[in-house]
DNA sequence: CGATCTTGCTAAGTCTCGCAAGCAAATAAT
DNA sequence: ATTATTTGCTTGCGAGACTTAGCAAGATCG
């Protein structure tokens, strides 16, 4: 029986994926300017998704990082803002929820915190 | 007796910024650019701390907090990319440490977390 | 002095981002 | 069928980032 592991898609443009992304929660591009407030035109959003955008303003990918639900510094990555993540290490997320459920954390900001401290240690380590 | 607390001078542009940085290491326009392998050309460098460029890519930012050994998040903070610090905040280190010190972390990363927290929260409510 | 080098800066051009406007094809409505 | 709406996309343009070449004032040395 041949193993189901994913082989790790690796090769993906930053606009495959945000396309992805926007399919995946089944948005429009003027739902996502929409649910932006108008932060992200549609216009832009195409050219983004058809990489015709190179390096996109970083607080673009932060925006639609909540819109998809995604990870903010993997945007940064995949726009070649941050250097590669070191192979292994991309899918663990337990354990953490009663750390921060003191203040009051949303899911989303919990998950938003716990990444960008990820993100700051990696930095300093360079 | 007057008292002889610093005032916290408020308001400096991210060009003071970085030529305070680059006077404290005694360092000339190129010589940064040969210390960033020719990454930061010494116009461009002189552009930047007379703010005429007001959003320096990213990876301008990060190369430059290596070359002054300062920190890419205060350097991003100072572009605009993130938002400033919450008025006090420098010598002010408890009451929040008792939640953050599950996961280790240093006061400086204790700081940017909670300046994060921040960050997503306006974001959210715009 | 004159020549050369250093240091910061500017001038001028190129390139890319990001937006407003609008097009073309598909779908829905009457 | 025709009109209207939806959806993705392109075009044209202004603004700003970034580069290359080079200037002007100062130091250094003959």
């Amino acid at each position: 029986m041949p193993p189901i592991t994913q082989p790790e898609k690796p090769e993906q443009t930053l606009g495959q994926h945000l396309a992805r992304l926007r399919a995946a929660t089944n948005l429009k591009l003027r739902e996502v300017e929409e649910k932006s407030n108008g932060e992200i035109s549609n216009a832009y959003l195409s050219q983004l998704e058809n990489d015709k955008i190179k390096k996109p303003d970083p607080s673009f990918l932060h925006t639609l990082s909540e819109i998809y639900q995604t990870s903010y510094e993997d945007l940064m990555q995949r726009a070649g803002y941050l250097p590669p993540p070191p192979k292994s290490a991309t899918g663990r997320r337990q354990a953490q929820a009663a750390t921060f459920a003191i203040k009051n954390l949303t899911p989303d900001e919990e998950k938003a915190l716990i990444e960008y401290l990820a993100f700051i240690r990696k930095q300093k380590r360079s």
